[in-house]
DNA sequence: CTTTAATTTTAGAATTATTCTAATTATAAT
DNA sequence: ATTATAATTAGAATAATTCTAAAATTAAAG
């Protein structure tokens, strides 16, 4: 594994971020102020067929890079705000509706976040004249 | 709705396949040679802003549009073949575990297609040198 | 019907994300 | 040291998508 794919790599697995190719290229630049974008892509694209880390796709923005330690995604739907969440032995159920293996999966779970929740319930409540 | 944002939904419900922006454009451009890829793009992002169609993204090509009815993709990790599936009763497992509510949810599985199975199958078989 | 206003469509430029190519640099092997 | 191999760079090229301003269409008001 090269210099720079070993630092990208370090990045990921270190951040609870899905960082783009963008915002690892910035981080990087601070230790290696040499370092240009294209090595990033170069360095992820090796570094996702290899299996080391995994490219996500999200609607509406770049690609984001991901550890690939198995965990699911819940995404709040009005902030964006994504985080990681593992559901328990979801695998075995797909594969026994579907009656066959399967290699992997990948699910994003949209809700409304704690934070956001409460603002909605804020704006939609019953207005008292007393605010 | 519009003229076009009609037709492009049409094109979107009555399809099996999942097209990108310029698939669609190409297919009404069949039937309305003057439209440009521009409106499409115009008109899929109003349809989707408004609940009438889904954006879906996946790793490696450019977006796709997809039927908002519910239903989850199967897809072939090695020719990329993506078909729909629908697997029961996933929302109410998915909320116990989480211990809230969900909006929706978001889900690729992936596999290998029967075809690609075979051909695995084939090119790993033990040589009997007879063949 | 006309005129005005509002909306939709168009054309094409602009932007963004990503890949590609060829030259350069660094690393490893002889 | 010399050669071979692989990694990095710079920047052009491509692809996907958005933006902008003008033109065309539709709807509304008189």
């Amino acid at each position: 594994m090269t210099k720079y794919a070993e630092l990208i790599l370090e990045l990921i697995n270190q951040s609870k971020d899905h960082m783009t190719a963008e915002q690892l290229f910035l981080e990087l630049k601070k230790r290696e102020p040499k370092v240009v974008l294209a090595t990033v892509y170069n360095n992820l694209n090796t570094l996702c067929q290899e299996g080391f880390i995994r490219k996500m796709s999200i609607e509406g923005s770049s690609d984001r890079y991901d550890k690939i330690e198995k965990h699911d995604h819940l995404v709040c739907k009005k902030c964006g705000m994504l985080s990681d969440i593992r559901f328990e032995d979801l695998t075995k159920k797909l594969e026994n509706q579907l009656g066959e293996d399967i290699l992997s999966y990948d699910l994003k779970v949209f809700y409304l976040c704690p934070k956001c929740r409460e603002e909605n319930k804020r704006r939609h409540a019953p207005q008292t004249g007393l605010l």
